[in-house]
This record gives structure tokens, C-alpha cells and sequence, in this order.
DNA sequence: AAATCAATTTATGTATACAGATTTAACCAC
DNA sequence: GTGGTTAAATCTGTATACATAAATTGATTT
């Protein structure tokens, strides 16, 4: 046996996924702002990682939406208005509206449901005590994330699965991007309520396989992330809990 | 005034585009087989790019959905079955339903509408001719790519305009993606006349600001380029027209 | 003869060096 | 003082060299 590695670079990650981590994190974080320029080189330094891997972890942050092209070559932190944002997450409903149409309109069985009758279980479990504590509402985004994901799944549509993962790697728009955001607000409560009800609703709807339903309650679902996302801009006093505001350009700019 | 540059290498395109290129026409014409690894040091005999763009390339192309990635490194050409097509068109139905709906419900001007009904006038002007040459076929292609760029553009929106954008990329789940494979076919002119009648019907949806018409009317558009699949893959005789047939796994694999 | 182990070959991931292009800054002229 | 031009510095795109890991093939043993 030998000694811990003297360098610790941990080579059970790659560079790439390294580099490509560090780097969302400092665009989220608001240390790159948008608009300005990233530099390679500048890149290379905070992350530890050589030019190709960071490289290549740009390209793929790109891809993945938080990064755009500049036409005199590299890349640029994107900037989003508050539009761009609701769109978005309207965006992701009518994909879980879909996916969730096809679990009903293509049958689910009970053993196929039942993971997702458990996070609904969990969720229950949860909002039974009132009021809501701050760790209960940390277990709901991870409860609430798992739930969209098994349902996702039941779609059984590879294609339809990926579109959704990259329309859910907008940290903004994913299905519990704006929850935390508003866990001291006296509304907050009521919305998860009423989320809660939907995820009845749409497990209800695949089991009936009423499609259409099932559609229509999940693009619901989704609207209260916008009013959520409302809330937490109206209400700026827990912000801090969100990450990627950095990226929303106000009207002043 | 330099003569003409000694070396072809084409400097005004970059290596990556070059290779990315390259690569997908080889993918798209089966001459890359699915399910088999593609060799980057092969690539880049044939492509004539060095090592850094072709990984460059074969990044954009996984991120496009024609390559996946290899677990323990390298990246593979991906198959699709039927339903995966057929989903990925039903998607992009669904998606350019949204983008119609937006631009119905938020308005748009007389002007900004006049391409698309230059767009429906010379599709028209195809249609007249009976039986509809393999010509026209051609143009019809172009002006259907075309409307849906533009009724895509319409919505407004920058985060459903890339995501479409990114639906489109699969070649089989473009707008047009079947409708060469069935110009020989009878049937053929009657589903360019019903599409044509749904390019007519969502303008008007627009227009009288109509979003769940012109939702409606964009998925039932896409569904046609569905039955389009179905008629080219049981009608095999004009499947040379069609790129990415190699992509298809057949039920015997 | 078949299976397993080892060795060799090849492939990928990473780092770095180099060239062309772009941007910025400084200096000069008007 | 301002604007334009030139030069320098930096940055991106590309190529290649190197190291580590994986896969395949051959040989040996059971």
C-alpha cells in the first residue's frame, strides 16, 4: 500500500468535468459577469485545468446555455432577462406536460408508479408541519427535483428525457429553482400546497390515462415557478438564497 | 494581388466547422456505422483537421444528439428507433406549438407577418401545379424550412427559439425531414396540401391572436411529417432521398 | 483445446508550443 | 484636445507531443 497521493489533483474526475464545474459555479456565483469576456487564460489559473480541458468545458457550457458564442472568437457569460427566464420555465412545463402525456397515454404500471407515490408520500409528510421549517423546505427541493425527474422517466422517451435534463439545466428553470428563494415569505406555504396538489393531480391523470389531464396540470405546475420566480424578485429580501441572480439583467442596464 | 492561395485548406471556415462537418455528413451517410466507435486518429485522416478540432467536433456533435458518449472514453454514433424519431418530431411539434402560441398571444404586426404570407403564397403557387414535379418537391422543402424558421422567430422568444433550433438539429425530426422520401408516392400531394392548409390556418390563428388554435394546428403539423415517416420506412423505394436512414435500427438488430 | 494472464499496441485525456488575428493603448499629427 | 494610425500585447485557434488507461492479441498453462 502506498502513502495518500502526494498531489492531490483527484484524478477520478476529469479535467474537463473539473474545469466545466469551476467555472459554472464562478458564473453563477456572479465573479464573471455578463457580458464580458471569458478568458482562457484567466480560466486556466482559477481552475487549476490546462487550456484544452477548459476549452472544452466552454463548449460544452455553451451548449448547455450559460455561455455564448462571440462571433470574433471565444465566449461570453449570457445574460437573461426576466422574460427570458418565465419563458423558459414555461418552456420546461410544455416538455413535462408532454412527458407526463405520454406515461398516461402509453400506461404506467403500479410497480413503475410507485417511486413516484413515495416522493408524493415524503412530500405529505412534510407540509404536515406548519409552519414549514427551513430544512423542510431544503428536503422539498430535493424531494420536489426527484419527483420531476421519476416523472420524467416514465415518458420512456430517450429523446424527450434529453430535451428536458438540458431544458432543466438552466439553474432558473429547473423545477425547484425559485423555492427556496421565498421559504420566509407567508405565501410560500399556499404554493406549496397547491404544488403538491398538482403532483396528486398528475399521478391521478397517468393512472386514469387521461393524457390530455396530465398534460394540462403539469403546465400549471410549472406557472407557479413563474409566480414564484415573481415573488422572489418583488420580494428581494432572501436573494441571497438564489443562486445565477447574477445573471438576470435588470432594467437599468 | 497574391495569386491564389497555394495550400486549399480554406481558412475562412475554421478547422472545427470543417471537421463537424465532415464528420456528421459521414455519420449521416452510414459510412459510420451506429453503435461503433469513432476513432478520433481516423477522423482526423479524414477530415484533414488535426486532433484538438476534431474533439471539438465530436463535442458539438454529442451535445447535437448524433454521438453519445463512451463510458470509458470516446464517443459512438447513436441509433434511433421509429418511436424515437417519432417522438423527436412529436417534440418538435409541440415546441413549435408553443412558439406559435406565443406569437398569438403577444401579438404581431401586419408587418411582421409578411414573410410568412409570402412564404404561404409561393408554396401556393407550387401547389397549382398537378402532379407536383420532383422539382417543386425540392422548393417545397425550402419554403417550408423557411415558414418554420420564421413562424419560429415570431414567438419572440430567445430560450424556445434555440431549444427549437436544437429539436430541429436531428435531421429526421426537421420540418422537411420526410418529405423528399415520398415524392414519388401518391398520397404525397395530398399531405403537402393538408400542410399547407395548417400553414394557413395558424397564420390566421396569429393574426386573430388565437393561442390554442395556433398551438392546436402546429402539433397536428408535425404529426403529418409522423405519417411521413411511416409512409417512407413501409414504402422503401425512394429511401436513397433520405439522409440518417442508416441511424434507424431495424427490429432485426 | 480452452481459458487466463500478461504484454504490446493503440486510444483517449491533457499539456504546451506556435501562428494568425484582434483588441487595446500609446503616440503623433492636426 | 481630439482623432487616427500604428505598434505591441494578448487572446484564440490549431497542431503536436506525452502520459495514462484500455483493449486486443498472443502465449502459456491447465
Amino acid at each position: 500500500m502506498k502513502a495518500a497521493p502526494e498531489r492531490e489533483v483527484d484524478r477520478s474526475v476529469s479535467q474537463t468535468v473539473k474545469a466545466q464545474l469551476a467555472l459554472r459555479d464562478q458564473i453563477l456565483s456572479g465573479r464573471l459577469r455578463p457580458g464580458e469576456r471569458i478568458s482562457e487564460l484567466q480560466a486556466v489559473e482559477t481552475t487549476g485545468a490546462s487550456r484544452t480541458p477548459v476549452r472544452m468545458a466552454l463548449v460544452r457550457l455553451e451548449e448547455e446555455g450559460l455561455l455564448e458564442a462571440i462571433p470574433s472568437g471565444g465566449f461570453m457569460v449570457k445574460a437573461f432577462s426576466e422574460r427570458d427566464i418565465s419563458d423558459s420555465i414555461e418552456l420546461r412545463g410544455t416538455l413535462e406536460g408532454l412527458a407526463a402525456r405520454f406515461a398516461a397515454e402509453r400506461g404506467v404500471s403500479a410497480r413503475e408508479l410507485e417511486p413516484l407515490k413515495e416522493c408524493l408520500g415524503a412530500i405529505d409528510e412534510l407540509l404536515r408541519q406548519v409552519p414549514i421549517s427551513v430544512d423542510a423546505f431544503s428536503s422539498y427541493v430535493t424531494l420536489n427535483a426527484r419527483f420531476h425527474a421519476v416523472l420524467t422517466e416514465l415518458s420512456r422517451s430517450p429523446p424527450l428525457i434529453r430535451q428536458i435534463d438540458r431544458a432543466s439545466a438552466l439553474p432558473f428553470a429547473s423545477p425547484s429553482g425559485f423555492v427556496m428563494a421565498q421559504s420566509a415569505l407567508p405565501e410560500a406555504q399556499q404554493i406549496l400546497i397547491i404544488g403538491q396538489e398538482h403532483h396528486r393531480v398528475v399521478i391521478d391523470a397517468i393512472e386514469n390515462r387521461e393524457g390530455a389531464r396530465a398534460e394540462a396540470v403539469m403546465r400549471e405546475h410549472a406557472r407557479l415557478a413563474v409566480r414564484n420566480l415573481r415573488l422572489a424578485l418583488r420580494n428581494r429580501t432572501h436573494l441571497d438564497l438564489l443562486p445565477a441572480l447574477a445573471l438576470i439583467k435588470t432594467a437599468t442596464d
